[in-house]
DNA sequence: AGGATCACGAAAATCGATTTTTTTAAAGAA
DNA sequence: TTCTTTAAAAAAATCGATTTTCGTGATCCT
Protein backbone atom coordinates (compact mmCIF):
# COMPACT_ATOMS: atom_id res chain seq x y z
CA UNK A 1 0.00 0.00 0.00
CA UNK A 2 1.33 3.38 -0.65
CA UNK A 3 2.20 5.20 1.99
CA UNK A 4 2.63 8.81 0.73
CA UNK A 5 0.22 11.02 0.27
CA UNK A 6 -0.06 13.02 -3.02
CA UNK A 7 1.44 16.19 -2.60
CA UNK A 8 -1.26 17.95 -5.02
CA UNK A 9 -4.07 17.28 -2.33
CA UNK A 10 -5.37 20.14 -1.45
CA UNK A 11 -6.86 19.17 1.63
CA UNK A 12 -6.04 16.20 4.38
CA UNK A 13 -9.32 14.54 3.98
CA UNK A 14 -9.27 14.71 0.00
CA UNK A 15 -5.31 13.01 0.31
CA UNK A 16 -6.75 9.94 2.48
CA UNK A 17 -9.49 9.83 -0.02
CA UNK A 18 -7.42 9.55 -3.07
CA UNK A 19 -4.88 7.04 -1.29
CA UNK A 20 -7.26 4.75 -0.58
CA UNK A 21 -9.32 5.25 -3.79
CA UNK A 22 -5.66 4.06 -5.47
CA UNK A 23 -5.76 1.23 -3.15
CA UNK A 24 -9.10 0.09 -3.84
CA UNK A 25 -8.81 0.54 -6.97
CA UNK A 26 -5.54 -1.59 -7.41
CA UNK A 27 -6.86 -4.45 -5.43
CA UNK A 28 -3.73 -3.41 -2.69
CA UNK A 29 -6.91 -3.80 -0.28
CA UNK A 30 -8.35 -7.11 -0.39
CA UNK A 31 -11.49 -7.75 -1.21
CA UNK A 32 -13.55 -8.53 1.64
CA UNK A 33 -10.64 -7.40 4.56
CA UNK A 34 -12.12 -4.77 7.42
CA UNK A 35 -11.26 -1.85 7.44
CA UNK A 36 -10.17 -0.71 10.87
CA UNK A 37 -10.61 3.26 11.12
CA UNK A 38 -7.72 4.00 13.29
CA UNK A 39 -5.29 1.68 11.65
CA UNK A 40 -5.89 3.47 8.62
CA UNK A 41 -5.44 6.93 10.41
CA UNK A 42 -2.42 5.38 12.09
CA UNK A 43 -1.13 4.33 8.85
CA UNK A 44 -1.53 7.65 6.77
CA UNK A 45 -1.20 9.53 10.05
CA UNK A 46 -4.58 11.70 10.26
CA UNK A 47 -7.11 11.85 12.75
CA UNK A 48 -9.83 9.12 12.88
CA UNK A 49 -12.59 11.63 11.55
CA UNK A 50 -11.08 12.27 7.98
CA UNK A 51 -10.33 8.60 7.82
CA UNK A 52 -13.83 8.28 8.46
CA UNK A 53 -14.95 10.92 6.28
CA UNK A 54 -12.93 9.55 2.89
CA UNK A 55 -14.29 6.35 3.84
CA UNK A 56 -18.38 7.29 3.85
CA UNK A 57 -17.18 9.20 0.48
CA UNK A 58 -16.18 6.03 -1.05
CA UNK A 59 -18.93 3.99 0.83
CA UNK A 60 -21.45 6.90 -1.34
CA UNK A 61 -19.46 5.32 -4.63
CA UNK A 62 -19.99 1.76 -3.82
CA UNK A 63 -15.82 1.46 -3.35
CA UNK A 64 -16.81 -0.05 0.67
CA UNK A 65 -18.96 -1.42 2.43
CA UNK A 66 -20.90 0.43 5.43
CA UNK A 67 -22.75 -1.06 7.77
CA UNK A 68 -24.59 0.80 10.57
CA UNK A 69 -22.25 0.35 14.32
CA UNK A 70 -19.68 -2.09 12.54
CA UNK A 71 -17.64 0.02 10.61
CA UNK A 72 -16.12 0.01 6.81
CA UNK A 73 -14.95 -3.24 4.60
CA UNK A 74 -13.18 -3.95 1.26
CA UNK A 75 -16.56 -5.15 -0.89
CA UNK A 76 -16.26 -8.52 -1.49
CA UNK A 77 -16.18 -9.93 -5.40
CA UNK A 78 -19.35 -12.12 -6.32
CA UNK A 79 -19.94 -13.82 -10.04
CA UNK A 80 -23.13 -12.24 -9.65
CA UNK A 81 -21.92 -8.54 -9.12
CA UNK A 82 -19.41 -8.91 -12.08
CA UNK A 83 -22.76 -10.04 -14.38
CA UNK A 84 -24.46 -7.38 -13.33
CA UNK A 85 -22.22 -4.58 -13.24
CA UNK A 86 -20.98 -5.68 -17.36
CA UNK A 87 -24.28 -5.75 -17.95
CA UNK A 88 -25.08 -2.30 -16.60
CA UNK A 89 -21.33 -1.25 -18.30
CA UNK A 90 -22.41 -2.44 -21.59
CA UNK A 91 -25.22 -0.26 -21.69
CA UNK A 92 -24.04 2.74 -20.04
CA UNK A 93 -21.20 2.38 -22.46
CA UNK A 94 -23.87 1.89 -25.19
CA UNK A 95 -25.76 5.14 -25.01
CA UNK A 96 -22.24 7.55 -24.18
CA UNK A 97 -20.83 6.05 -27.44
CA UNK A 98 -24.31 7.09 -29.36
CA UNK A 99 -23.86 10.33 -28.00
CA UNK A 100 -20.24 10.62 -28.10
CA UNK A 101 -20.15 9.43 -32.11
CA UNK A 102 -23.07 12.00 -32.71
CA UNK A 103 -21.30 14.96 -31.19
CA UNK A 104 -18.00 14.52 -31.74
CA UNK A 105 -15.51 16.66 -33.80
CA UNK A 106 -11.78 16.38 -34.47
CA UNK A 107 -10.05 17.42 -31.80
CA UNK A 108 -12.15 14.48 -30.12
CA UNK A 109 -10.69 11.85 -32.94
CA UNK A 110 -7.37 13.14 -32.46
CA UNK A 111 -7.70 12.16 -28.60
CA UNK A 112 -8.80 8.75 -29.37
CA UNK A 113 -6.11 8.13 -31.55
CA UNK A 114 -3.29 9.58 -28.92
CA UNK A 115 -4.86 7.73 -26.14
CA UNK A 116 -4.71 4.31 -28.03
CA UNK A 117 -1.29 5.20 -29.38
CA UNK A 118 -0.26 5.61 -25.66
CA UNK A 119 -1.98 2.21 -24.66
CA UNK A 120 -0.87 0.19 -27.13
CA UNK A 121 3.23 1.08 -26.11
CA UNK A 122 2.42 0.98 -22.28
CA UNK A 123 3.50 -2.25 -21.19
CA UNK A 124 0.84 -4.18 -19.26
CA UNK A 125 2.71 -5.71 -16.65
CA UNK A 126 5.33 -4.27 -13.60
CA UNK A 127 8.23 -5.09 -14.27
CA UNK A 128 8.88 -6.53 -10.18
CA UNK A 129 5.41 -8.22 -10.52
CA UNK A 130 4.08 -9.78 -13.21
CA UNK A 131 1.26 -10.88 -11.63
CA UNK A 132 -1.08 -7.78 -12.17
CA UNK A 133 -1.38 -5.08 -14.14
CA UNK A 134 0.78 -2.31 -14.10
CA UNK A 135 -0.62 0.97 -12.77
CA UNK A 136 0.82 2.75 -15.72
CA UNK A 137 -1.51 0.81 -18.08
CA UNK A 138 -4.25 0.59 -15.74
CA UNK A 139 -4.00 4.75 -16.23
CA UNK A 140 -3.33 4.33 -20.15
CA UNK A 141 -6.74 1.78 -20.65
CA UNK A 142 -8.81 4.25 -18.28
CA UNK A 143 -7.72 7.05 -20.52
CA UNK A 144 -8.53 5.36 -23.70
CA UNK A 145 -11.82 4.68 -22.55
CA UNK A 146 -12.73 7.91 -21.16
CA UNK A 147 -11.09 9.79 -24.79
CA UNK A 148 -13.78 7.32 -26.91
CA UNK A 149 -16.93 8.74 -25.01
CA UNK A 150 -15.50 11.94 -23.65
CA UNK A 151 -17.44 14.15 -26.67
CA UNK A 152 -20.84 12.89 -25.16
CA UNK A 153 -20.67 15.84 -23.36
CA UNK A 154 -23.40 14.96 -20.50
CA UNK A 155 -22.06 15.40 -16.94
CA UNK A 156 -24.25 12.82 -15.45
CA UNK A 157 -23.69 10.20 -18.32
CA UNK A 158 -19.89 10.39 -17.77
CA UNK A 159 -19.88 10.43 -14.11
CA UNK A 160 -22.06 7.07 -14.13
CA UNK A 161 -19.85 5.46 -16.64
CA UNK A 162 -17.11 6.77 -15.02
CA UNK A 163 -18.30 5.45 -11.69
CA UNK A 164 -19.38 1.93 -13.22
CA UNK A 165 -15.90 1.42 -14.96
CA UNK A 166 -14.08 2.30 -11.61
CA UNK A 167 -15.78 -0.56 -9.88
CA UNK A 168 -14.65 -3.00 -13.00
CA UNK A 169 -11.64 -1.95 -12.24
CA UNK A 170 -11.67 -3.67 -9.04
CA UNK A 171 -12.07 -7.05 -11.03
CA UNK A 172 -10.13 -6.51 -14.04
CA UNK A 173 -6.59 -5.71 -11.42
CA UNK A 174 -7.64 -8.66 -9.22
CA UNK A 175 -4.54 -10.95 -9.37
CA UNK A 176 -5.61 -13.38 -11.27
CA UNK A 177 -3.47 -15.73 -14.30
CA UNK A 178 -4.46 -13.21 -16.96
CA UNK A 179 -1.97 -14.40 -19.65
CA UNK A 180 -4.82 -15.75 -21.74
CA UNK A 181 -2.72 -16.40 -25.24
CA UNK A 182 -6.11 -16.52 -26.78
CA UNK A 183 -7.14 -13.05 -26.78
CA UNK A 184 -5.99 -9.69 -27.97
CA UNK A 185 -7.00 -6.93 -26.12
CA UNK A 186 -4.82 -4.58 -28.14
CA UNK A 187 -7.08 -5.86 -31.48
CA UNK A 188 -10.39 -5.37 -29.28
CA UNK A 189 -9.50 -1.89 -28.56
CA UNK A 190 -8.35 -1.29 -32.37
CA UNK A 191 -11.78 -2.60 -33.68
CA UNK A 192 -13.98 -0.11 -30.94
CA UNK A 193 -11.41 2.80 -31.90
CA UNK A 194 -12.19 2.17 -35.42
CA UNK A 195 -16.04 1.85 -35.63
CA UNK A 196 -15.81 5.31 -33.47
CA UNK A 197 -14.12 7.15 -35.69
CA UNK A 198 -16.06 5.84 -38.69
CA UNK A 199 -19.02 7.01 -36.47
CA UNK A 200 -20.42 3.50 -37.07
CA UNK A 201 -22.75 3.61 -33.94
CA UNK A 202 -23.69 0.00 -33.69
CA UNK A 203 -20.34 -1.39 -35.02
CA UNK A 204 -19.01 0.30 -32.14
CA UNK A 205 -21.34 -0.54 -29.43
CA UNK A 206 -21.18 -3.91 -30.78
CA UNK A 207 -17.51 -4.06 -30.47
CA UNK A 208 -18.16 -2.18 -27.03
CA UNK A 209 -20.05 -5.50 -25.76
CA UNK A 210 -17.89 -8.23 -27.34
CA UNK A 211 -15.10 -6.14 -25.26
CA UNK A 212 -16.67 -6.19 -21.94
CA UNK A 213 -18.04 -9.85 -21.72
CA UNK A 214 -14.86 -11.28 -23.39
CA UNK A 215 -13.45 -9.59 -20.35
CA UNK A 216 -15.77 -10.76 -17.55
CA UNK A 217 -15.70 -14.47 -19.46
CA UNK A 218 -12.09 -14.35 -18.83
CA UNK A 219 -12.14 -13.33 -14.79
CA UNK A 220 -15.26 -15.75 -14.39
CA UNK A 221 -13.57 -18.54 -16.27
CA UNK A 222 -10.47 -18.20 -13.90
CA UNK A 223 -12.16 -19.13 -10.59
CA UNK A 224 -12.00 -15.50 -9.32
CA UNK A 225 -14.87 -15.92 -6.55
CA UNK A 226 -17.47 -17.99 -4.83
CA UNK B 1 -37.08 22.52 7.83
CA UNK B 2 -37.75 18.98 9.80
CA UNK B 3 -35.77 19.51 12.90
CA UNK B 4 -36.47 16.36 14.52
CA UNK B 5 -34.69 13.22 13.27
CA UNK B 6 -36.08 10.21 11.99
CA UNK B 7 -36.36 8.31 14.83
CA UNK B 8 -35.51 4.88 12.98
CA UNK B 9 -32.18 5.87 12.04
CA UNK B 10 -29.45 3.70 13.70
CA UNK B 11 -26.68 6.24 14.00
CA UNK B 12 -26.72 10.01 14.21
CA UNK B 13 -24.66 10.28 11.57
CA UNK B 14 -27.31 8.08 9.38
CA UNK B 15 -29.99 10.60 10.83
CA UNK B 16 -28.55 13.69 9.97
CA UNK B 17 -27.74 12.62 6.33
CA UNK B 18 -31.21 11.42 6.12
CA UNK B 19 -32.76 15.12 7.20
CA UNK B 20 -30.07 16.97 5.14
CA UNK B 21 -31.25 14.78 2.37
CA UNK B 22 -34.79 15.20 2.57
CA UNK B 23 -34.61 18.83 2.91
CA UNK B 24 -32.45 18.88 0.05
CA UNK B 25 -35.17 17.24 -2.46
CA UNK B 26 -37.87 18.78 -1.26
CA UNK B 27 -35.83 22.32 -1.77
CA UNK B 28 -36.46 23.45 1.81
CA UNK B 29 -32.94 24.29 1.65
CA UNK B 30 -32.78 27.02 -1.57
CA UNK B 31 -30.68 26.34 -3.96
CA UNK B 32 -26.73 27.99 -4.19
CA UNK B 33 -27.30 28.61 -0.48
CA UNK B 34 -24.45 28.15 1.71
CA UNK B 35 -24.63 25.52 4.10
CA UNK B 36 -22.99 26.40 7.35
CA UNK B 37 -21.21 23.07 8.98
CA UNK B 38 -21.90 24.89 12.50
CA UNK B 39 -25.47 25.99 11.76
CA UNK B 40 -26.29 22.63 11.15
CA UNK B 41 -24.45 21.03 13.64
CA UNK B 42 -26.51 23.35 16.03
CA UNK B 43 -29.95 22.82 14.33
CA UNK B 44 -29.64 18.64 14.60
CA UNK B 45 -27.80 19.08 17.95
CA UNK B 46 -24.85 17.06 16.74
CA UNK B 47 -21.32 17.74 16.50
CA UNK B 48 -19.68 19.32 13.30
CA UNK B 49 -17.59 15.95 12.82
CA UNK B 50 -20.76 14.50 12.04
CA UNK B 51 -22.47 16.43 9.84
CA UNK B 52 -18.83 16.55 8.03
CA UNK B 53 -19.66 12.72 7.36
CA UNK B 54 -23.15 13.46 6.30
CA UNK B 55 -22.21 16.21 3.86
CA UNK B 56 -19.56 14.55 2.16
CA UNK B 57 -21.68 11.44 1.46
CA UNK B 58 -24.36 13.96 -0.29
CA UNK B 59 -21.63 15.26 -2.16
CA UNK B 60 -20.71 12.36 -3.20
CA UNK B 61 -24.05 11.51 -4.75
CA UNK B 62 -23.83 15.15 -6.39
CA UNK B 63 -26.81 16.24 -3.94
CA UNK B 64 -24.33 19.16 -2.36
CA UNK B 65 -21.37 21.18 -3.69
CA UNK B 66 -18.26 20.49 -2.17
CA UNK B 67 -14.96 23.21 -2.59
CA UNK B 68 -12.02 22.12 -0.55
CA UNK B 69 -11.17 25.05 2.41
CA UNK B 70 -14.71 26.52 1.43
CA UNK B 71 -17.39 24.34 2.46
CA UNK B 72 -20.47 22.86 1.13
CA UNK B 73 -23.61 24.88 -0.54
CA UNK B 74 -26.93 23.73 -2.80
CA UNK B 75 -25.98 22.90 -5.79
CA UNK B 76 -27.53 26.00 -7.59
CA UNK B 77 -30.18 24.47 -10.54
CA UNK B 78 -29.06 25.79 -14.13
CA UNK B 79 -31.04 25.31 -17.43
CA UNK B 80 -28.25 23.51 -19.01
CA UNK B 81 -27.98 21.07 -15.99
CA UNK B 82 -31.46 20.17 -16.14
CA UNK B 83 -30.99 19.70 -19.62
CA UNK B 84 -28.54 17.35 -19.15
CA UNK B 85 -30.02 15.63 -16.28
CA UNK B 86 -33.05 14.76 -18.46
CA UNK B 87 -31.25 13.51 -21.24
CA UNK B 88 -29.26 11.39 -18.98
CA UNK B 89 -32.84 9.95 -17.20
CA UNK B 90 -34.31 9.25 -20.73
CA UNK B 91 -31.19 7.07 -21.25
CA UNK B 92 -30.95 5.73 -18.59
CA UNK B 93 -34.86 4.84 -18.17
CA UNK B 94 -34.92 3.81 -21.32
CA UNK B 95 -32.29 1.07 -20.50
CA UNK B 96 -34.18 0.08 -17.34
CA UNK B 97 -37.45 0.10 -18.47
CA UNK B 98 -36.18 -2.36 -21.23
CA UNK B 99 -34.88 -4.73 -18.71
CA UNK B 100 -37.76 -4.52 -16.90
CA UNK B 101 -40.38 -5.70 -19.44
CA UNK B 102 -37.67 -8.44 -20.75
CA UNK B 103 -37.82 -9.77 -16.79
CA UNK B 104 -40.48 -8.84 -14.66
CA UNK B 105 -43.77 -11.26 -13.30
CA UNK B 106 -47.20 -10.88 -12.09
CA UNK B 107 -45.77 -9.80 -8.93
CA UNK B 108 -44.04 -6.77 -10.57
CA UNK B 109 -47.02 -5.89 -12.32
CA UNK B 110 -49.45 -5.86 -9.49
CA UNK B 111 -47.07 -3.45 -7.86
CA UNK B 112 -47.01 -0.94 -11.04
CA UNK B 113 -50.74 -1.29 -10.79
CA UNK B 114 -50.89 -0.65 -6.77
CA UNK B 115 -48.86 2.21 -6.32
CA UNK B 116 -50.51 3.48 -10.10
CA UNK B 117 -53.54 3.48 -8.45
CA UNK B 118 -51.93 4.85 -5.05
CA UNK B 119 -50.48 7.68 -6.73
CA UNK B 120 -53.73 8.91 -8.48
CA UNK B 121 -55.36 9.48 -5.20
CA UNK B 122 -52.63 11.46 -3.58
CA UNK B 123 -53.90 14.94 -3.61
CA UNK B 124 -50.45 17.25 -5.10
CA UNK B 125 -50.53 20.13 -3.23
CA UNK B 126 -50.28 20.12 0.65
CA UNK B 127 -53.35 21.55 2.68
CA UNK B 128 -51.13 24.37 4.06
CA UNK B 129 -49.06 25.51 1.26
CA UNK B 130 -50.51 25.29 -2.08
CA UNK B 131 -47.26 26.68 -3.55
CA UNK B 132 -45.00 23.38 -3.17
CA UNK B 133 -45.77 19.26 -4.04
CA UNK B 134 -46.67 17.72 -1.12
CA UNK B 135 -44.13 15.41 0.36
CA UNK B 136 -46.47 12.35 0.46
CA UNK B 137 -47.36 12.82 -3.53
CA UNK B 138 -43.67 13.50 -4.11
CA UNK B 139 -43.21 10.04 -1.90
CA UNK B 140 -46.29 7.87 -4.35
CA UNK B 141 -44.40 9.45 -7.33
CA UNK B 142 -41.18 8.43 -6.34
CA UNK B 143 -42.69 4.40 -5.57
CA UNK B 144 -44.82 4.58 -9.16
CA UNK B 145 -41.42 5.56 -11.07
CA UNK B 146 -39.36 2.72 -9.24
CA UNK B 147 -41.97 0.24 -9.53
CA UNK B 148 -42.32 -0.10 -13.37
CA UNK B 149 -38.25 -0.50 -13.57
CA UNK B 150 -38.17 -2.94 -10.06
CA UNK B 151 -37.70 -6.17 -11.98
CA UNK B 152 -35.03 -4.58 -13.97
CA UNK B 153 -32.92 -6.54 -11.34
CA UNK B 154 -29.58 -4.80 -12.18
CA UNK B 155 -28.39 -3.38 -9.09
CA UNK B 156 -26.18 -0.89 -10.73
CA UNK B 157 -28.88 0.14 -13.10
CA UNK B 158 -31.13 0.98 -10.22
CA UNK B 159 -28.89 2.87 -8.37
CA UNK B 160 -27.77 4.80 -11.13
CA UNK B 161 -31.47 5.75 -11.92
CA UNK B 162 -32.21 6.30 -8.07
CA UNK B 163 -29.51 8.89 -8.21
CA UNK B 164 -30.73 10.70 -11.15
CA UNK B 165 -34.85 10.97 -10.57
CA UNK B 166 -33.79 12.17 -6.91
CA UNK B 167 -31.56 14.97 -8.87
CA UNK B 168 -34.55 15.56 -11.26
CA UNK B 169 -36.54 15.88 -8.14
CA UNK B 170 -34.84 18.89 -6.64
CA UNK B 171 -36.11 20.85 -9.90
CA UNK B 172 -39.42 18.86 -9.68
CA UNK B 173 -40.48 20.45 -6.32
CA UNK B 174 -38.90 23.84 -6.81
CA UNK B 175 -41.54 26.31 -5.80
CA UNK B 176 -42.75 27.05 -9.18
CA UNK B 177 -46.08 27.93 -10.47
CA UNK B 178 -47.21 24.41 -11.90
CA UNK B 179 -50.82 24.85 -12.09
CA UNK B 180 -50.29 24.18 -15.58
CA UNK B 181 -54.10 23.35 -17.08
CA UNK B 182 -52.89 21.99 -20.33
CA UNK B 183 -50.95 19.06 -18.76
CA UNK B 184 -52.82 15.88 -17.37
CA UNK B 185 -49.63 14.27 -15.53
CA UNK B 186 -51.81 11.45 -14.26
CA UNK B 187 -52.60 10.44 -18.12
CA UNK B 188 -48.71 10.66 -18.94
CA UNK B 189 -48.40 8.01 -16.38
CA UNK B 190 -51.35 5.68 -17.09
CA UNK B 191 -49.88 5.75 -20.94
CA UNK B 192 -46.80 4.61 -19.57
CA UNK B 193 -47.87 2.17 -17.40
CA UNK B 194 -50.30 0.76 -20.35
CA UNK B 195 -47.31 0.25 -22.39
CA UNK B 196 -45.20 -1.01 -19.65
CA UNK B 197 -47.70 -3.66 -18.65
CA UNK B 198 -48.56 -4.86 -22.04
CA UNK B 199 -44.76 -5.23 -22.73
CA UNK B 200 -44.48 -2.97 -25.63
CA UNK B 201 -40.65 -1.91 -24.68
CA UNK B 202 -40.73 1.08 -27.61
CA UNK B 203 -43.89 2.62 -26.58
CA UNK B 204 -43.46 2.37 -22.95
CA UNK B 205 -40.13 4.36 -23.50
CA UNK B 206 -41.28 6.82 -25.88
CA UNK B 207 -44.12 7.48 -23.41
CA UNK B 208 -41.12 8.02 -20.63
CA UNK B 209 -39.41 10.35 -22.92
CA UNK B 210 -42.48 12.54 -23.32
CA UNK B 211 -43.28 12.69 -19.65
CA UNK B 212 -39.74 13.51 -19.14
CA UNK B 213 -39.44 15.80 -21.76
CA UNK B 214 -42.81 17.33 -20.43
CA UNK B 215 -41.82 18.18 -17.03
CA UNK B 216 -38.38 19.71 -18.21
CA UNK B 217 -39.99 22.03 -20.78
CA UNK B 218 -42.59 23.41 -17.79
CA UNK B 219 -39.58 23.97 -15.58
CA UNK B 220 -37.91 25.60 -18.51
CA UNK B 221 -40.97 27.94 -19.32
CA UNK B 222 -41.79 28.61 -16.32
CA UNK B 223 -38.39 31.24 -16.09
CA UNK B 224 -37.12 28.39 -13.27
CA UNK B 225 -33.03 29.88 -13.66
CA UNK B 226 -30.27 31.54 -15.47
C1' DA C 1 -8.88 58.47 -5.12
C1' DG C 2 -7.24 53.95 -6.12
C1' DG C 3 -5.08 50.05 -4.89
C1' DA C 4 -2.29 47.17 -1.95
C1' DT C 5 -1.52 45.45 2.92
C1' DC C 6 -2.72 43.97 7.21
C1' DA C 7 -5.52 42.59 11.11
C1' DC C 8 -9.64 40.65 12.83
C1' DG C 9 -13.70 37.74 13.00
C1' DA C 10 -15.93 33.74 10.85
C1' DA C 11 -15.88 29.41 8.99
C1' DA C 12 -13.58 25.16 7.68
C1' DA C 13 -10.32 21.62 8.68
C1' DT C 14 -8.21 18.80 11.86
C1' DC C 15 -7.21 16.53 16.06
C1' DG C 16 -7.35 13.78 20.46
C1' DA C 17 -10.25 12.20 23.96
C1' DT C 18 -14.75 10.16 25.54
C1' DT C 19 -18.77 7.35 25.10
C1' DT C 20 -21.27 3.31 22.92
C1' DT C 21 -21.48 -0.75 20.72
C1' DT C 22 -19.69 -4.93 19.12
C1' DT C 23 -16.69 -8.74 19.33
C1' DT C 24 -13.97 -11.99 21.80
C1' DA C 25 -13.25 -15.13 25.09
C1' DA C 26 -13.67 -16.98 29.50
C1' DA C 27 -16.47 -19.00 33.18
C1' DG C 28 -20.34 -21.52 34.65
C1' DA C 29 -24.58 -24.44 34.22
C1' DA C 30 -27.21 -28.12 31.95
C1' DT D 1 -19.34 -31.32 25.76
C1' DT D 2 -22.32 -27.62 24.46
C1' DC D 3 -24.95 -23.78 25.32
C1' DT D 4 -25.54 -19.42 28.18
C1' DT D 5 -24.10 -15.79 30.57
C1' DT D 6 -20.76 -12.45 31.65
C1' DA D 7 -16.64 -9.73 31.67
C1' DA D 8 -12.84 -7.69 29.25
C1' DA D 9 -10.95 -5.90 24.98
C1' DA D 10 -11.47 -3.85 20.56
C1' DA D 11 -13.55 -1.06 17.41
C1' DA D 12 -16.93 2.33 16.01
C1' DA D 13 -19.40 6.48 16.94
C1' DT D 14 -19.51 10.83 18.82
C1' DC D 15 -17.97 15.02 20.83
C1' DG D 16 -15.59 19.43 22.05
C1' DA D 17 -11.50 21.97 21.50
C1' DT D 18 -7.57 23.57 18.59
C1' DT D 19 -5.44 24.95 14.37
C1' DT D 20 -5.67 26.67 9.82
C1' DT D 21 -7.68 29.13 6.14
C1' DC D 22 -10.78 32.45 4.21
C1' DG D 23 -13.39 36.71 3.73
C1' DT D 24 -14.04 41.45 5.15
C1' DG D 25 -13.11 45.81 6.09
C1' DA D 26 -9.96 49.21 7.91
C1' DT D 27 -5.44 51.28 7.21
C1' DC D 28 -1.68 52.94 4.77
C1' DC D 29 1.07 54.17 0.74
C1' DT D 30 1.42 56.25 -3.93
Amino acid sequence: MSLVLAPRAISLTEGVYERLRADLLACRLAPGMKLKIADLAAETSVSIGLVREALSRLAAEGLVAMEAQKGFRVPSIAVDDLKALTEARIEIEAVCLKLAIARGDIAWEADIIAAFHRLSHVPERAPDDETRLSDDYAAAHTRFHAALVAACDNAWLLKTRETLFAQSERYRRLSVPMQNPIRDVDKEHRAIMTAVLARRVDEAIEATRAHLTATMTILLGSGLCD
